[in-house]
DNA sequence: TGCAAAACACCATA
DNA sequence: ATATGGTGTTTTGC
């Protein structure tokens, strides 16, 4: 994940604030023209076609995007995730806030090893076990990050409408030395990330920090290193234009917790 | 082209 | 984890 990174980034466009933004479509062309010319007669054969990787920094982020799939393998695996894959209903699509219960705006599920417990809005439930596809994706990953996974967290955004807030994700249970590998399948969607000191509220330390915005592009791998988890949160923000569905893996380590008796 | 309305995005709040 | 409303910006359509 350090190999050649394409300078893709440029200063949005409006006077009123200069965000950074990433074109899938400039990470796209700048993967395809490193991969064209460079193969490497003498590194081993797996390796013989590393992915090119986008390094994404700021203070206290640390993020590498990449294309892990070709637009026909990605079209393939999002077909097979809307047969295969099972979403939460009733209780578990439902969510508590300011004491009122919403149906949260997309569709949730989790996969993971055999008796895998993890804690989701605060109850503790069980991770199906994985399905052949998501083996598939996870192997993937693995072989491109040499990281290995436990667990993975489906969100499916039907349309621009479905989205998630401002979040970090639940750090108690996750291994902070693993990456979070977010696998993007269909729609493209912005992605937000905002620094926690930049966040208004009642905030004595704020600080002007520039959000970092990604396009997450069909077939894209973001991972997400420490200790980006702990310094930004992040979101999927609505996307009026959108009409066409996004579904999004998130890979993860999960430390397994004695279950008290 | 220029304007006004509609749609969208962002932020604060509950 | 949310939706909602106020405000400011961008897009649309005449």
């Amino acid at each position: 994940m350090n190999g050649g990174v394409a300078t893709c980034v440029e200063e949005n466009q409006t006077e009123t604030e200069d965000l950074v933004m990433l074109h899938a479509k400039q990470i796209c062309e700048a993967a395809f023209e490193q991969d064209d010319d460079d193969d490497d007669d003498d590194v081993e054969e797996e390796f013989a076609h590393p992915i090119p990787w986008q390094k994404i920094e700021a203070e206290g982020l640390d993020c590498d995007y990449s294309l892990l799939f070709s637009k026909q393998e990605a079209d393939r695996l999002f077909n097979q995730l809307e047969v295969e894959v099972e979403y939460f209903t009733g209780d578990e699509a439902q969510v508590q806030v300011y004491g009122k219960l919403y149906n949260v705006p997309r569709q949730q599920a989790t996969y993971g090893d055999e008796g895998l417990m993890y804690s989701f809005s605060g109850v503790h439930l069980l991770a199906r076990l994985w399905t052949p596809t998501l083996e598939y994706i996870r192997d993937v990953v693995t072989n491109a990050t040499g990281q290995t996974f436990n667990f993975v967290l489906i969100n499916r955004y039907k349309d621009g409408n479905d989205h998630i807030g401002e979040h970090r994700d639940d750090e108690r249970e996750l291994d902070p030395t693993c990456p979070i590998a977010s696998v993007s399948l269909g729609a493209s969607r912005d992605f937000i990330f905002r620094h926690k000191d930049a966040r208004s509220g009642s905030n004595p330390n704020k600080r002007q920090i520039k959000p970092v915005k990604l396009e997450l592009a069909h077939g894209s791998l973001l991972l997400m290193n420490a200790p980006t988890n702990r310094h930004w949160y992040h979101s999927l923000p609505v996307r009026k234009k959108v009409k066409t569905p996004r579904i999004n893996l998130t890979f993860r380590r999960i430390i397994k917790t004695r279950v008290k008796k």
